[in-house]
DNA sequence: CAGCTATCTAAACGGTGTCAAGATGATCTT
DNA sequence: AAGATCATCTTGACACCGTTTAGATAGCTG
């Protein structure tokens, strides 16, 4: 990707300083780990050296391991929001938007689960969703808000934030479970997991009108 | 608790060897640091310090950290059980049960959540639920299905499996969001913390019918 | 060129999980 | 009762971790 990186540094890029632009180095290096080997693997001594540094380096660009992780997490968010955006662009009705955006929000959990966690893992202890997932700056929250408030026009404003939320839990539950061993023989009797997956969101209310029954 | 254990030790205790019970003690201290202390400080030579004993005593109890995680995380289990038992013990009518079930479970989750976390993240780790929670041994799960079933007589047992495991979805989902900042302004506009559970849980569809309107 | 500052390295500190070897004490056998 | 046995616990070590300090290095500014 990187041209060897010698020379007398020709190149125009912004390669401030000696190796050329760390941070992001780092990044992908915790992003390499993370795929290969697990959340357990993730050391910042072993991103330093995924990255040919000593272990003081990483210090430069970022206060501590949690800063790394921040910022692992943070374009984790930014490539969910994005999942869900293209998920959101294959519904072919208005209808079908939530449904839509709900699977793409479970395939990318599934599909980097290690990712997910760190991304979870920093908002637990943070106790907040990171910005892109804000209520009031559009990002994937709203999308989905907007979702629920396309397909059941004229609810009140309380409905539809409740049901935005009830709709994440309820995903992101989801997320976390799909892969548990007990749901196997219903995956097979159901046809599949993705059969699996919509069977369940559909059961959790994601595709139901707003408006409660009970009360 | 026990009495400061020397002289003779002429009590008729199962005090098998010199400490006592050792492994009842990990556990117990494991939990004293995980209430006081939070996850982050649960390390094994924490509990064996708790326990007065030294790093190298617990191996004789557990095979490894992770041994004694697990175990801290089936009593977990077994007071989560307890808890939603009590919880249905509540309910006034069949139809709120479901509803007693689920407050009690938010509620664990609330009250206990460095704990809740050591479970999900042992259950994460393993990719399955805890003997507690399988759906062929009378557990919490049975106890949800069959508030479910007795809910919706009639209903298919698929769409009950389903509807089941859509609910424990939609539970755990708001059992980890439920402390984000950004419902705070939400809950304060609710009436409290109780009122927005109930709101949310309620747009998941736990008190909904079983048999789903989309297909 | 000199000086400055951002960047990186080397070395160290206390903490961690884990293991091997030895001490200790309860139990069992004779 | 004496000795042997075995589970239990301690000591000490190893490698790894996150983090800090002090010093080397290289690019920029004057």
């Amino acid at each position: 990707m990187v041209p060897p990186m010698s020379e007398t540094a020709t190149v125009a890029d912004a390669r401030p300083y000696h190796h050329g632009d760390l941070r992001r180095a780092l990044i992908d290096a915790a992003r390499r780990i993370l795929e290969n080997e697990g959340p357990g693997a993730l050391s910042l001594r072993a991103v330093a050296r995924e990255a040919k540094v000593s272990p003081a380096a990483p210090y430069h660009h970022f206060k501590d391991k949690g800063e790394l992780l921040e910022a692992v997490a943070h374009e984790g968010w930014d490539a969910l929001g994005d999942a869900m955006g293209a998920g959101l662009e294959t519904a072919a009705t208005e209808r079908d938007r939530m449904s839509a955006i709900g699977v793409a929000y479970v395939e990318f959990a599934r599909d980097n689960p290690a990712l997910y966690r760190v991304m979870y893992d920093r908002s637990r202890d943070k106790d907040e969703l990171p910005e892109q997932m804000q209520m009031d700056n559009d990002g994937a929250y709203c999308m989905v808000r907007d979702a629920l408030r396309a397909k059941n026009p004229g609810s009140n404003d309380m409905d539809v934030e409740l049901a935005t939320i009830a709709a994440w839990c309820a995903a992101h539950g989801l997320a976390e479970m799909l892969s548990f061993k007990q749901f196997e023989p219903l995956k097979a009797e159901l046809g599949g997991e993705e059969a699996f997956m919509r069977a369940v969101l559909e059961h959790l209310g994601m595709f139901a009108k707003v408006a409660s029954p009970g009360t």
